[in-house]
DNA sequence: GTGAAAGCGCTAACAT
DNA sequence: ATGTTAGCGCTTTCAC
């Protein structure tokens, strides 16, 4: 004596219609929360909608009013920490305008980046940003024609689309350079990843050697790694270049982890640091702050970049100016307790 | 002498059908890899749609057709690695299937999980993936009408609206306690999270105890700290409870990165592990796999989990039967370096 | 293999 | 303050 299946289909704006004994159209405004409704509707139509169960279709109601309240935001991988710093950066600053982020995930690949980007553009949001200045040239194609604000962030060496919101990465290199130099240091090794993709390691090398340049020294040795364990791998890194070349008398990490790997190993093998070997690693993640030595590295504001970002995305939707914006941060050198103080 | 704007609104079907000279419906036919297309059409309008650079409206055509390919993730948090690994576990399912994970994110706040489904919900997704049994009333009430498949993640412990793929929690901690039990421990402390809605890491605790308790154990200090730097607070709060139970033994962590803190305090201060004093934490973290010494933990298959739940999804989009599924997957123990080996 | 008509569930724009 | 009408850009269904 079970009742029939009360209703299958979902429910419509006409079905709170008939429950309030209003237009669908009185139903649609109390439910965007539209001025020019009377209370005492309003009432009844938001009683009618939660006794239902309704749940608006923001399919319908983004093609009727072109316009979505989603915000794409394209990043390179998730397991790197710092583009959950990033992340969080955008709702804060999206928190509050009705913008919704929806994230996309490239892992360092730009044939990745442009089905993901053609993908969600699919969904006509209202803004993009994308970690990164480097597209394929479809991905950008696409960028241009697409009539939304475009924020290309982390990275501002290069020509952007529209926006841009980031730091340096070669001035990142070279003033660490400089600032490795000052401490003394002349026997140079560079540990990081190989990933063809990682145009921002490979412009913070750049700029790290163009600087040791400009004193006559130059990078004696390198050690690259792909994948797995970061920790570990610097661990594994730094025993493999030490060896090689143990002269060495500064290790320049291309990330934290890796930095970090190398720290412990030298922690654990009884080397003095900074005082026989200086290390620095690259982005300041406070994952770290737990470490007993302090790696030196260089904070690249990540929340801000994304905070930014998400701003100059909102602003838009707001109606504000289409301006490109162009916000160059400044990464701050954190010497920490690996590298010895200058003079 | 530049041409004037080209073209301001964006491309619709129609415009690819005009320069390709067949009906809108063709053009449909080959951007959705319809059967019955002749090479020399499709060629035709795929080279018309590529030049013109048209992006379809995906909006108009899950209006249309009455289905998106998204799937809903919702979890409580990006920053803590935990959940990156499941969405990876997601993505490698759903790759290739057409199924599009979109992520939403709680910070272990059921009422922020309530608003996240609802908008989520409102775009009609294909599926839902959710962390976690408890939910709201309403938010529950939302799941249990979707109409689409509902899979929570992680717990097993409860009651679940559909289908769940997870571990015991409150196994785990009692396979845990047993196991410090049978090492030769006994005077146990332990260090969590402070927050109401962390569900997961509340049954652990209970299991642990109950498990303790039918040995005649009980805990007998605890400490708790909610924000920060995980390692920092690791350490501070092994500080804390060492100095105010000086003769604990054992130290369980309700996360590998505290216990991690906890690890390096007592490498730091010269404290015999697991001699002195063994420890323990949860999740199995590959972050942690380049410190010196290993920590205890319990793998709990985060990848795996993601794996198959997207896997559910998958198969119910792709016309399987909707029954529920209910998988309980068994974590491993790991006991590492931080505990003495038993007997 | 291709096309024409109808309509998905909303909202903009205009009444009243 | 509320209602009416006409689409948004696709896909479904049915014709040919």
């Amino acid at each position: 004596m079970t009742p029939p299946n009360p209703r299958r289909r979902t429910l419509t704006l006409r079905d709170v219609s008939e429950a309030a004994a209003v237009s669908e159209m009185t139903v649609s405004r109390v439910l965007r929360n539209s001025d020019d409704v009377s209370a005492a509707t309003r009432d009844r139509v938001l009683k009618a909608a939660r006794a239902l169960g309704y749940v608006p279709n923001k399919i319908a109601g983004a093609l009727a009013s072109q316009r979505t309240h989603l915000v794409t935001v394209i990043i390179p991988s998730l397991s790197n920490l710092v583009f959950p710093e990033v992340l969080s950066g955008i709702s804060a600053a999206l928190d509050g305008t009705g913008l919704q982020p929806v994230v996309g995930v490239t892992n360092y690949s730009a044939d990745r980046e442009e089905t993901v980007l053609y993908e969600m553009l699919s969904w006509r949001p209202s803004g993009v940003i994308v970690a990164g200045l480097e597209h394929t040239p479809a991905a950008r194609a696409m960028m241009l024609h697409s009539g939304v604000p475009i924020v290309e962030i982390m990275d501002t060496d290069g020509e952007a689309i529209d926006s841009v919101v980031g730091i340096s990465h070669r001035r990142a290199g070279a003033e660490m350079a400089r600032a490795i130099l000052a401490a003394g240091y002349s026997r140079i090794g560079f540990l990081g990843t190989q990933m063809p993709d990682d145009h921002r390691a490979r412009k913070r090398l750049e700029g790290f050697e163009a600087a040791l340049g400009e004193a006559g020294v130059r990078v004696r040795a390198r050690e690259f790694y792909s994948g797995g364990s970061a920790l570990l791998k610097g661990r594994e890194m730094t025993e493999a270049i030490l060896g090689r070349a143990p002269d060495l008398d500064f290790l320049y990490y291309s990330n934290d982890m890796i930095g970090a790997g190398g720290l412990l190993w030298c922690q654990d093998h009884g080397i003095d640091v900074p005082g026989h070997v200086g290390l620095a690693g690259f982005n300041g993640v406070e994952l770290l702050d737990g470490f007993s030595r302090r790696l030196a590295t260089m904070d690249t504001c990540r929340r801000e970049i994304g905070f930014r970002a998400a701003s100059i995305i909102a602003a838009r939707a707001a109606g504000g100016p289409a301006d490109p914006v162009r916000v160059e941060l400044e990464p701050v050198l954190q010497p920490g307790d690996t590298i010895r103080r200058a003079g």
